[in-house]
RNA sequence: GUCCCCAUCGUCUAGUCAGGUCUAGGACACUGGAUUUUCAUUCCAGCGACCGGGGUUCGAAUCCCCGUGGGGACGCCA
């Protein structure tokens, strides 16, 4: 069977074979970062839009590495990257790792493709060279003129604007005005080019991608018509600004970084979750949601137009949403590491009595980045007595008088259970004519130094007797 | 400077394509109140926007034009 995908008449490349009849309208989008630096917030949310736009079409996901800056590419900036997407949960179906049909996916190894299409540019008497690069040809008529960005007298060449199809922002028609480079004088193939050249083989139906690209998307279909290639269906998304001032979220920003969530413990889900909607929404007010409901109702249509400037407090409350809502064990498992990191607990540590900790902590838990902060009371006796706590415990009652009261009735317990110690301080607060209130805060200072934090019944409980009393007994000592 | 995109609460946004149901809805943040052992949680309430000007129309957040504002691009980077 002939292979008509590609105008040009090329050879039969296994691409092809992928677009063959009954797959026709099979959707393939790419997220096809270069891989010169850390992985960027914005790279992430180009991969998302596209990664849910496949699944949701039960398309595929192909995953192309545009490493052709030989000068800026670093092996440790594409590892930052295949972390990223993993850390994600963004799995690609075809690329680096995975293999695939139309391969290879590193485009410093296509070489022989680009050879190849090129030549059929030249053939058709597009390309010219100067000063050793090859450059493409645009038709229409050409004047020198001055041009005052670059202070400079340039050749302009006045054509038929080309007529981009946005799935988002509709019909735009822009002009391309000056030849561009399609191999350097290095040798290496440029952007434009290699871009254009891998989706036409790569056999892409939809490029999503930021919308700092619309204006290369014009000579990306020059090419596309010099190809003879009818082009892809375009999705320019709205770009993420960054929180305050002016311009998109850069490099350097706070926060630009898929690595700075990580190392602040950010669970992916949230962040993905808080992603998914810079720049789309479901239209019906739902916003914490399972991916698999995002996946389900994905579409252009939900997509704005306009930057979205980026609000790392909703990403905070958002990843305090999923954070509340894990069960105990993967609490626990996502905790452990945490806590060993801040020295808090090692592997000698008892498991029932972390999970008991966590347990007790959970829900007052604003992230995983705070909570050894939350829960350091429990793992060591040498913890602070904040000050500004005492303060306002001390401020109002007689707390002192509360403590030595309770102390006496708590080492006399027999049952160690939150309710028991709560209808002893009931009856406490009964014989004394004071409410249980005034028992609370004291008592809270004593254990854990702070004046707030989880439930105080279950951390008494938790703690067990003997703390309880031991840290009682100290606190007492300094009144 | 040229070209392209865009324009609703402080922020993310619904509503705009098919004009009336919008005294413009939700969320985050903020403020107040209630509950509570807590500067936690939860609940309730409040605050708060159609960029401006023309036009079309009985009627405009919604359509058109002009301003203005914001964003992007203008590399032998991607």
């Amino acid at each position: 069977m002939p292979c008509h995908i590609f105008g040009l008449g090329f050879t039969r490349r296994a691409g092809c074979g992928l677009m063959a009849d009954s797959t026709m309208s099979q959707v393939r989008v790419r997220f096809a970062p270069s891989p010169t630096g850390l992985f960027h917030i914005g790279s992430a949310r180009t991969a998302l839009f596209n990664w849910l736009y496949a699944r949701h079409t039960g398309g595929t996901f192909v995953l192309r590495i545009e490493d052709t800056d030989t000068a800026r590419n670093t092996p440790e900036a594409l590892a930052s990257l295949l972390d990223g997407m993993r850390w994600l949960g963004l799995d690609w179906d075809e690329g680096p790792e995975k293999g695939g049909d139309v391969g290879p996916y590193l485009q410093s190894e296509r070489n022989p493709i680009y050879e190849e299409y090129l030549q059929k540019l030249t053939d058709a008497g597009r390309t010219y060279e100067q000063d050793g690069a090859v450059f493409f040809k645009l038709l229409g008529e050409r004047k020198v003129v001055f041009d005052k960005y670059k202070n400079a007298d340039i050749e302009k060449v006045f054509g038929e604007p080309v007529v981009i199809e946005d799935a988002i922002r509709g019909r735009v028609e822009k002009t391309v005005e000056q030849d561009f480079v399609l191999r350097r004088s290095s040798g290496d193939f440029g952007f434009h080019f290699t871009n254009v050249v891998d989706d036409i083989a790569m056999a892409i139906t939809h490029v999503i991608r930021g919308e700092d690209h619309l204006s290369n998307t014009a000579r990306h279909v020059e090419l596309y018509n010099a190809f003879g290639q009818k082009p892809p269906v375009f999705a320019h998304i709205p770009l993420i600004l960054k929180s305050d001032g002016k311009g998109k979220m850069s490099k350097r920003e706070t926060g630009a970084y898929i690595e700075d969530y990580r190392t602040k413990h950010v669970l992916p889900e949230a962040l993905r979750n808080f992603l998914c909607l810079m720049g789309w929404n479901p239209k019906d007010n739902s916003e914490v949601m399972p991916i698999e409901e995002i996946i389900e109702r994905f579409g252009f249509d939900g997509i704005q137009k306009d930057g979205a400037r980026f609000d790392e407090k909703k990403l905070a409350h958002i990843n305090t949403e999923y954070l509340r809502a894990l069960n105990l064990e993967t609490f626990a498992w996502m905790a452990a590491p945490i806590l060993t990191e801040a020295g808090l607990i090692d592997e000698s540590v008892d498991e029932d009595y972390l999970q008991a900790v966590l347990g007790v902590s959970q829900e007052k838990a604003r992230d995983l980045e705070g909570l050894p902060e939350l829960v350091g009371f429990f793992f060591t006796e040498d913890f602070a007595i904040d000050a500004n706590a005492r303060e306002r415990v001390f401020k109002k009652g007689d707390p002192a008088a509360r403590l030595r009261e309770l102390l006496p009735v708590l080492q006399g317990l027999s049952e160690w259970t939150a309710p028991a110690i709560e209808s002893a301080i009931d009856s406490l607060a009964e014989a004394q004519s004071v409410k249980k209130f005034d028992y609370f805060p004291v008592t809270r200072l004593a254990v854990s130094g702070q004046g707030g934090g989880p439930d105080l019944l279950g951390t008494l409980e938790v703690l067990g007797q003997e703390r309880v009393v031991a840290r009682m007994e100290k606190f007492a000592t300094t009144l």
